[in-house]
RNA sequence: GCGGAGGGCCGGACGGCCGCUUGGGCAGCUUCCCUGGGAGCGGCCUGGGAGGAAAGUCCGGACUCCAGGAAGCAACGGCGCCGGGUAACGCCCGGCCGGGGAGACCCGAGGGAAAGCGCCACAGAGAACAGACCGCUCCAAUCUCGGAGCAAGGGUGAAACGGUGGGGUAAGAGCCCACCGCGGGACGGGCGACCGGACCGGCACGGCAAGCCCCGCCGGGAGCAACGCCAAAUAGGGGCCGCAGAUGGGGGGCUUCCCCCCGGCGGCUUGGGUUGGCGGCUCGAGCCUGCCGGCAACGGCGGGCCCAGAUGAAUGGCCGUCGAACGGCGCGCGAGCGCCGGGAACAGAAUCCGGCUUACAGGCCCUCCGCGCAU
């Protein structure tokens, strides 16, 4: 295959009902201006993951992945992707704050191999350390 | 049963919870023109959602745009036994020839070397209208030396101007003869590559075309980031009209004034670039199936089906059960069996098809060959 674009993220938002939480919407990252400003702001490093934080002026949060051809093939950055969105999907609500520009960024091996529970609580240590999110 | 050859197919399974994307349906909300419809948003129900290679981007097409009367020629590139298949191919099928194998089968860039140029290293006496080193024979001579004839034997080499046997001769030689090889070839067979071959010729015409070349056939270029449409905002371009003419620069005239051009301000208009959105975008040389034609590739007819359309790029995350390879232990002469551990190869669509090539844990099926055993 011609690769000749850079690495992306995801695309798509997506809702997420919890219990007690009304309903919030997370709004995913798309423009490449978005991840560029992103890197100006706050970084929290974590075995799996590299989180940067910014506010983006807005009333919601979002949040973007980055899986640069370093994490390897196709298949290697598809499946961190994945789980960098997984973790997001779970975690975020309860944990991000609202205002905040989020991009996750892959790191080769890891983020692909480590434990899940491991990614997902790593990713709400790394939230509180990062400042803005809610106890 | 053991060993081997060819081909086809599959390439983890089932379930639970939570998601993503897309088609359809239902009702709702927002918004725009306002009989009616368009756009957007989330909700509920329901269906689809990676591969045999999606890969390498190497060939061939479809489709767009550009250029160009059609076409042809030249250059350049590709292809190259024959026949067929196909939209097309450098692919596929069936043959032919040559080579390998005991066989099933496998391998071959496989047109032309009497159009021309070039090359054939080393060794060797001599390498392409060749040549005489060691030799052989005769004459002369008999110590050396010389003259003539020969190319059978030795030696070199990837290759030495046919091979074996006999006759012949001073010794020899297709010099003569038989067989084999080689060249030509009436005629016969085949669509063809090609095959067979009466008879003729004493043998002449070495190899390399993956060095150049010649011949035949094919090819205009770029690619879905093609291309078409819409909307914004900033900057700028072209055109038209108006304003100021108190005028900055330049020019002209009948020179305290007037005209033209550049520049200024405002408005209208127009074509581009950028960013975003929409179309292109998935119903197609499509898939399944039955019959018919064909050795086959494949084709025809009938019936059924709708089977990814993402775009910082969806097609998943986590868990449970079962589970192949593999490792360990035990049992058995053995194929194998039991228990424990272990947990699934290569790899992710990007406009779409037909191929090729490369990667790949393991499994299943069919046909054929050889050997062994039984009948």
């Amino acid at each position: 295959m011609l690769m000749v674009k850079p690495p992306r993220g995801p695309v798509g938002g997506f809702v997420v009902s919890g219990e007690q939480m009304p309903k919030q919407k997370i709004v995913t990252l798309r423009k490449r201006a978005d991840f560029v400003a992103a890197r100006g702001g706050r970084k929290v490093n974590r075995p799996g993951f590299l989180l940067q934080a910014r506010r983006n002026g807005l009333e919601e949060m979002r949040v973007g992945f980055t899986c640069s051809k370093k994490l390897g093939d196709a298949v290697r950055r598809n499946r961190a992707k994945r789980r960098l969105r997984e973790i997001a999907r779970l975690t975020l609500p309860k944990h991000g704050a609202p205002g905040f520009d989020y991009v996750l960024i892959g790191k080769k091996d890891t983020t692909a191999e480590l434990p899940f529970e491991t990614l997902r609580a790593d990713l709400e240590t790394a939230l509180g350390e990062i400042g803005g999110g809610r106890q």
